[in-house]
RNA sequence: CGGGGCGUGGCUCAGCCUGGUAGAGCGCUGCGUUCGGGACGCAGAGGUCGGAGGUUCAAAUCCUCUCGCCCCGACCA
């Protein structure tokens, strides 16, 4: 390809509204071009290089025996029910719904659960066929709250999307596991520093569930991991060894105290002289189910915090949300800070966290404005709470198994694998023929892959101030053969020869024939960052050329062979084990 | 949806407070000089100031509504 020929739209300025250095550079270099909010156009390089992850993606897939096929964007609304999720994802608000000119419900698929359920219902019907593991590469549709940061976050995004299909369950331990080993190499191949975390299976449901992390100070998550260990969890998943508390000894006579105005737990250290791990802090939550809603008390150790997502998933609820201060009155009948167990109603469920399970003499609000209580202690000055593990792990905490310590790095969630078990083919009635002759259902695995995200998070991985370094699998162009000044002849030939040589040789090469003058024409290729160029200029009558990596930027003066074999030796990757 | 901010040539922005001639830099076109790190000169093209309504002799500027976009919190590949 000769660059002359293509679309290149370079920016000389940051457009204004991208923040991440990856969105800033793709956006600058024309990689992508903004249509509405959250929505791009790929340009033609763009595409080049979406397609080759998507290769990728293909290949590695493809050796695990996957099968790729398509899927259809636009999806029934009946389709959708039949596994009970229209109602949830039309009231999350996160899917685009339309109707036909008949008025029929449909929408623009955000996954794919229901579709291939309700494929393989139809064309799997012995347990001899199985396993199956489907998968399709396609544009998904999802009405983000807040699209941001370029394809970080789109409402229209490219992703591959899979589902293996299993007899019984240690079948989908092996579906599972053969989808991590392809991840592994996928995004190995794709160039990328990335880890596979523990994660929560969240909206899709299912029980084991891992994300592959591309580790980058703009990554949306926050990840827990250990060194020592190995152990790595979304901060939303993960567990930890609380810290020590003081032993609260045997128990003693309740006292109320009079606390005006002490509301917090750090006001309450200094009003009773006591450490914040010797307190219970009680709050409330407005919890939704699917046929009701419910104020729930959780109790957790005075210096430790809550995590919801674990809360949530306790409670099996649809939603939960910090209760209003009106809310707050109503159910403990005192001001917001001074919640507890202590004549707590009975209709509000109460939680503690497992850190409080055997606390004695705790410190903690009795429901009545202006007071505390000393020395409560479960069963005789309140209820027995349900003790959950509702905590929230935190950097500086001992991992699990206490060989070392968590520390918090941020990442980029490209990919998601979760054991999903029955639950789509047993809401769906998607069974097979065992072995007896019975039908059963599928069992189920689900897998993705964001591959625009992916693209974006290698650029936020490999970058310098001067533009993109790509790396060279995914790179638009291996090597870019530049022609410093295209009206001469002799730099014209060899470049065209240098050109030709390399592409006979399998490398994904272009001609930078554009007639720019040598300093923007630089400038423009370290932007649009083509990993290798070889710069035809000057020495061009000597065939002597320059070879330069661009993740370096080190020239080196060398003949058009030595170049030559400098790009075959350093796109001859290893192979990938 | 809540809170904050912004819509002015292709891009980045000034002008708005205090109403009266629509501007700059970059980019683009032509000619000339230049030519190994975002050159220079000359000549040009390009804007219903997001949209609608209102106030006014007069609106980019003031008011109302509306649409779009960005940022901060709850969703996810």
């Amino acid at each position: 390809m000769q660059l002359s020929r293509l679309l290149i739209a370079t920016l000389r300025e940051d457009p204004a509204d991208a923040e991440i250095p990856s969105h800033r550079l793709l956006a600058r270099a024309g990689y992508i071009v903004k249509t509405a909010a959250g929505i791009y156009t790929y340009s033609p390089l763009m595409w080049r290089t979406l397609k080759k992850v998507a290769q990728i993606v293909r290949d590695e897939l493809d050796r695990e025996s996957a099968q790729e096929l398509m899927m259809p964007i636009l999806q029934p609304r009946e389709l959708w029910e039949s596994s009970g999720r229209w109602e949830r994802y039309v009231a999350d608000g996160i899917m685009y719904t339309l109707k036909d000119r008949k008025g029929t419900d449909l929408c623009l698929g955000p996954t794919h659960e229901e579709v291939i359920t309700a494929f393989a219902d139809a064309t799997i019907t012995s347990y001899k066929q199985l396993p199956v593991n489907l998968y399709q590469i396609q544009d998904k549709f999802r009405d983000e709250i807040r699209p941001r940061f370029g394809l970080m976050r789109g409402r229209e995004f490219i992703m591959m999307d899979a589902y293996s299909f299993d007899a019984d369950a240690a079948g989908l331990d092996e579906s599972y596991a053969a989808m991590s080993r392809a991840y592994h190499r996928i995004f190995e191949r794709c160039g990328l520093e990335f880890g596979a975390v523990q994660a929560d299976a969240g909206a899709i449901g299912g029980s084991g569930s891992e994300e592959f992390m591309v580790f980058a100070d703009a990554g949306e998550d926050a990840i827990l991991r250990c060194s020592a260990s190995g152990y790595a969890a979304n901060v939303e998943r993960a567990d930890s060894i609380a810290p020590a508390a003081p032993s609260g000894g045997d128990p003693r006579p309740i006292e109320k105290h009079e606390t005006p105005d002490i509301r917090t737990v750090e006001q309450l250290e200094g009003f009773f002289s006591m450490p914040a791990a010797a307190m219970a802090k009680t709050v409330l939550y407005e919890v939704k189910y699917a046929e009701s809603e419910a104020v729930v008390a959780v109790m957790m150790r005075g210096d430790l915090a809550i995590n919801e997502v674990k809360l949530a998933n306790r409670l099996d609820c649809l939603a939960l949300e910090l209760a209003s201060d009106d809310k707050i009155r109503q159910a403990t009948g005192a001001e917001v800070g001074f919640a507890g167990p202590v004549g707590l109603p009975e209709e509000v469920r109460l939680l503690a966290d497992e850190t409080l399970r055997g606390a004695t003499n705790l410190l903690t609000g009795c429901n009545e404005t202006g007071y505390h209580c000393l020395n409560v202690n479960f069963g005789r000055d309140c209820r027995e709470p349900e003790f959950h593990d509702v905590r929230l792990a935190r950097a500086g905490e001992s991992a699990p198994g206490g060989a070392g310590e968590l520390e918090e790095v941020r990442g980029i969630e490209v990919g998601h694998i979760f054991k999903l078990g029955t639950k789509y083919s047993s809401a769906m009635d998607a069974t097979f023929s065992s072995q007896q002759g019975k039908p059963e259902p599928f069992v189920m695995g689900c897998y993705g892959i964001g591959v625009s995200r992916t693209a974006q998070a290698a650029v936020e991985q490999n970058h310098d101030e001067a533009g993109i370094i790509w790396p060279p699998a995914i790179a638009p162009f291996e090597v870019v053969v530049a022609v410093l000044d295209p009206k001469k002849d002799e730099q014209t030939a060899l470049g065209q020869q240098i050109y030709d040589r390399l592409r006979e040789s399998g490398i994904d090469a272009c001609l930078d024939d554009r007639k720019l003058r040598p300093g923007p024409k630089f400038k423009d290729l370290e932007l649009l960052g083509f990993p290798f160029q070889v710069t035809v200029g000057r020495g061009a009558a000597d065939g002597v050329v320059e070879f330069c990596e661009r993740r370096n930027r080190e020239k080196q003066e060398m003949s058009v062979d030595e170049a030559i074999a400098k790009c075959r030796e350093a796109l001859t990757a290893p192979a990938v084990s």
